[in-house]
DNA sequence: TGCCAGGCGACGC
DNA sequence: GCGTCGCATGGC
C-alpha cells in the first residue's frame, strides 16, 4: 500500500461513505461524476476517487504519484469512528443524528484552503462557495494540468488588491481573504502551530484575521487543523441546538464535538426525520 | 419580488 | 457585554 503508484487502492474497514464525506458541506472542490467517480484536486494531486467494497480507489490524473500514508491521513482513516459513534450513541438524539448518515468522516484537509474556504462560506451557500472557490483556484493558483489549478498560496494572494479579486465575485469577502493571505504569507500567523497550539489561543490567533470570527476560527481548527474537538455553530447549527439539545451538548460528545456537528449539521438540514420529529420553528 | 445562505464588523446602548 | 443592521452575490 506505500508503494509509490499512479492507483491505489486504500483499505477501509469501518464507517465510510465517500459520497456522505464528500457531499456533506465541509470541502468545496470535488464533483461527482457518472459511475460513482469524484474528481478533484487534494493539494497538488490532480485525481478522481471512487469507493469500491472493499476501500477507496484514488487513481490520479497528472503525472503524479503520492503514497497510500497521504490518503488515509485525508480520509482519516487512522481513527476509529466506530468508537466515536458508540460514545455519541448514548444519547439517543444523537444516535438518530448519527445513524442517518453512518459514513461521514471529517475530513483532514489543508490548513489554509479550509481558513478561506471557510471565509468565504459566510453568509454565503454551498453552491455559490464552491463557485468562488473554483475561480480563486482557477485565476490564482497555478496550474497543474491543462485547466486544473492547485488552491493558491497565501504568497500568491497577498500582494493583491481587492479589484483584483473582482472576478472572483466574492462580494465582502474579499478584503477578509486578502488580510488572512497577507498574514500567513508574512508568518504573522503559522497555522501549523495551532495543530497543537492550546484551543483558546488558536481561536483567538485566527480571529485576528479580519472576518474570522467564532465559527470560521471553529471550522479552520476542525477541517484543517485536525482539532476534533472544535464545535461550529452556524445557522443549521443554532436550529439544531434550540430544537434537540436545549441545555447544550451531552456530555458523551466530549472529545468528538466535531464529529458529532457534522452529523448533526447533515441531519438537520437533509433528514425527513429532523423536521418531523423537532418540527418547524 | 423578497428571503435566505456553514458570519462578521460596526455601532448604539 | 449584548442586540441590530448592513454587507455582495446569486438561487429559489
Amino acid at each position: 500500500m506505500n508503494d509509490t503508484a499512479e492507483k491505489l487502492l486504500i483499505p477501509v474497514r469501518e464507517c465510510f461513505s465517500l459520497a456522505d464525506t464528500l457531499n456533506c458541506g465541509q470541502c468545496f472542490r470535488w464533483q461527482e461524476q457518472d459511475g460513482g467517480w469524484f474528481e478533484g484536486v487534494v493539494e497538488r494531486h490532480w485525481c478522481r476517487v471512487r469507493q469500491e467494497e472493499d476501500g477507496i480507489v484514488v487513481e490520479a490524473l497528472g503525472g503524479d504519484d503520492w503514497q497510500g500514508d497521504f490518503w488515509e491521513a485525508y480520509f482519516d482513516l487512522a481513527v476509529s469512528y466506530g468508537d466515536f459513534r458508540e460514545r455519541l450513541c448514548a444519547d439517543e438524539r444523537l444516535a438518530d443524528a448519527a445513524w442517518f448518515a453512518p459514513g461521514i468522516r471529517i475530513l483532514r484537509q489543508e490548513p489554509w484552503e479550509a481558513l478561506v474556504s471557510f471565509i468565504i462560506s459566510q453568509n454565503n451557500n454551498i453552491g455559490r462557495i464552491r463557485g468562488i472557490v473554483a475561480r480563486l483556484c482557477e485565476s490564482f493558483g497555478g496550474a497543474i494540468a491543462a485547466g486544473v489549478y492547485a488552491f493558491p498560496l497565501p504568497q500568491a494572494l497577498a500582494g493583491l488588491t481587492v479589484e483584483e479579486l473582482a472576478p472572483l465575485r466574492s462580494g465582502f469577502r474579499a478584503g477578509y481573504i486578502l488580510d488572512a493571505a497577507k498574514q500567513v504569507a508574512s508568518g504573522a500567523l503559522d497555522l501549523e502551530a495551532l495543530r497543537t497550539a492550546p484551543l483558546d489561543e488558536a481561536r483567538l490567533a485566527l480571529q485576528q484575521i479580519r472576518g474570522v470570527g467564532p465559527k470560521v476560527a471553529e471550522c479552520a481548527l476542525l477541517y484543517g487543523l485536525g482539532r476534533r474537538e472544535c464545535f461550529p455553530m452556524d445557522v443549521w447549527m443554532k436550529r439544531a441546538m434550540t430544537r434537540m439539545f436545549p441545555d447544550g451538548l451531552p456530555s458523551c460528545a466530549r472529545g468528538c464535538e466535531g464529529v458529532a456537528q457534522q452529523y448533526l449539521f447533515h441531519y438537520a438540514r437533509s433528514s425527513p426525520d429532523f423536521a418531523e420529529k423537532y418540527g418547524a420553528e
